[in-house]
DNA sequence: CTGTTAGCGCGTTCAT
DNA sequence: ATGAACGCGCTAACAG
């Protein structure tokens, strides 16, 4: 073939056999009532003359793309990495592709980007939500369609969507009673967006140790960004400001509690002889820093793989009735250095 | 609309307010030769209508997707997620929507992710390569249907194609002088696939820099893996064995590099004092390894705005003749603590 | 400025 | 097991 050159189509195929085109046409998608012997020469013919199935066609007849949508705040952190790994996996050994986007934390971009999904026909879609999302109308146009939109670790709370995560909550107060274990009585949480289960369980979570050490929660000692590396070292200098001290730290987020880890150290903190410290999804940086970070671990993977699963089940029964039911992942605290206070 | 219900077309919309679907189609893509009235009145009865376009009949009309295909080695870098950060901004900016796939590191996906990207008939191709990628005859049918493809950072040796990179061996040249200027007379050199021209071209340039120094090139200081942070950790081993030990390491990337200082370290070698240190990329890690990595520092958001503008502007001309030329931008050597040796 | 007509390539009836 | 015919929804070409 060459430049400019007219695809070829089934009927070309068709054409060259003395065939119709529909015999082609059910060849090319092994379709049980066609002979074996012209199904074998069609699919020869077809590699032959560099057929390729025109998906354009082929979906608007079908009216489906096999193509399902992702959105997430940010693509360049390795737990978000990871579950786009499974999710793919997944969705391609069942024959879908995945069309990705990042709202960038913004809820502007994340209803643009719905808006692309819908346009561009997504059979299902996969959502991690910004952190300022305020509401989830921009989905409601796929549930009026039946598209199946399942949301993942950032999720709504909100019956009418099936959700995966893990539980904050419990993760949260671990994390804290250990913490509170180790001797501390002034924890410092950072956290963000409060709109978002992820963070504000944690935060209740938190809460809940808290009171069942009978530790008197204050307003003062938690401290509200984006989780960013620079909000870490600005926490960081909040924190210097504080007097007294407080006697450990736990950031809802590694990033956070690595940089103002740094921060801290570099103003002569010494850790964790006079801070102790936790972070949140175990990311290659918690064994890079010193001392290194006590942190929760959950599978990004198995998020990937068991959202898209489940994705694949409702496409799979779309005419049956899907009761929207959430599925709550195992995680593990991983106990290092920065919070075990030494003796 | 309710589940199951049809979706409303231009016919409908035309039907309603008795005029052609013509006259629709051109309003709603905001043609110039229709009045401004009815114009207003077909968007308006439009949204009221709850129309939405259909990208499959659009296209197949059209002959074109304004989708672009976007084929990276793995999602989960902070480079890479800049430079799709790029990328998307201006492919968005001029209309188009992203294809986004991972080879991780494989030719076989990247050859059934190139597959996808044709059958889903996407209007241009950028890719970076995966480490074994040792041909790229499965881009040939782009070119053949005169579909673009560009590469970027991790590029072929090939006219056919407009490539956007770095000076790697001018960059690993300097980084390798500075060494030697810090007083390094045997720097050991761990690379990747030398298929991939940044590998190739960086252990080019450490070579050359040797040269010219008057150092002799010792083929046992190379070490190839694939530069993961578990080969980082064996890159250690194998170091620690060498006898008498080298005076310094130039990862190429700095992956690698942290977690190969942080065996050493922990088998009780002290850095920068025993060994100078240098790596690729500045990836954050770079900022929290003590002590602190040089490397060399290139801006993925500015490589993938440039990459994407080349793939517009082509897009702009199909039809001229478009030479394929290369994009070289600009990287910056930074020094830190881990490679200058202490007085 | 607007309408008529046709066809993009495919999958799916309903025949035989 | 195969074919004829239609239509998915849209846009481009041609008229007027």
């Amino acid at each position: 073939m060459t430049v400019g050159a007219k695809e070829t189509t089934i009927y070309d195929i068709a054409a060259k056999l003395d065939i119709s085109a529909a015999t082609v046409s059910r060849a090319l998608k092994d379709h049980p009532r066609v002979n074996k012997n012209t199904k074998k020469l069609i699919v020869k013919t077809a590699a032959e003359m560099g057929y390729l199935s025109n998906s354009f066609a082929s979906n608007l007849r079908k009216k489906s793309s096999n193509i399902i949508g992702l959105i997430v705040p940010r693509l360049n952190s390795n737990f978000m990495s990871d579950v786009i790994a499974g999710i793919e996996k997944v969705l391609n050994n069942n024959n879908y592709n995945v069309f990705i986007s990042q709202s960038l934390e913004t809820m502007t971009k994340e209803i643009s980007n719905a808006n692309d999904m819908l346009v561009n026909r997504v059979d299902g879609l996969m959502v991690s939500l910004a952190y300022d999302t305020t509401n989830i109308n921009h989905f409601e146009p796929f549930v009026k369609r039946n598209i199946p939109v399942i949301f993942f670790d950032r999720v709504f709370e909100q019956d009418d969507y099936p959700q995966i995560y893990i539980d904050n909550f419990k993760a949260a107060y671990e994390i804290t009673a250990h913490l509170i274990k180790q001797g501390s009585k002034r924890i410092v949480h950072i956290t963000a967006s409060q709109l978002r289960n992820v963070y504000s369980d944690r935060l209740a979570g938190y809460k809940k140790a808290l009171e069942d050490n009978n530790l008197k929660f204050e307003e003062a000692l938690v401290i509200i960004n984006n989780l960013s590396s620079e909000a870490g070292h600005e926490a960081a200098n909040q924190i210097l400001k504080m007097a007294p001290l407080p006697d450990a730290v736990f950031s809802a987020n590694d990033i956070c509690a690595v940089s103002c880890m740094q921060t801290l150290k570099k103003n002569g903190i010494r850790l964790p002889d006079d801070l102790l410290f936790a972070g949140f999804n175990n990311d290659p940086l918690t064994c890079v820093i010193e001392p290194n970070l006590t942190t929760i671990n959950y599978k990004g993977y198995e998020m990937g793989e068991v959202a898209a699963k489940q994705m694949i089940s409702r496409l799979m029964n779309k005419d049956e009735f899907q009761p929207a039911h959430n599925l709550i992942l195992k995680y593990e605290l991983i106990v290092r250095e920065s919070s075990l206070r030494n003796k």
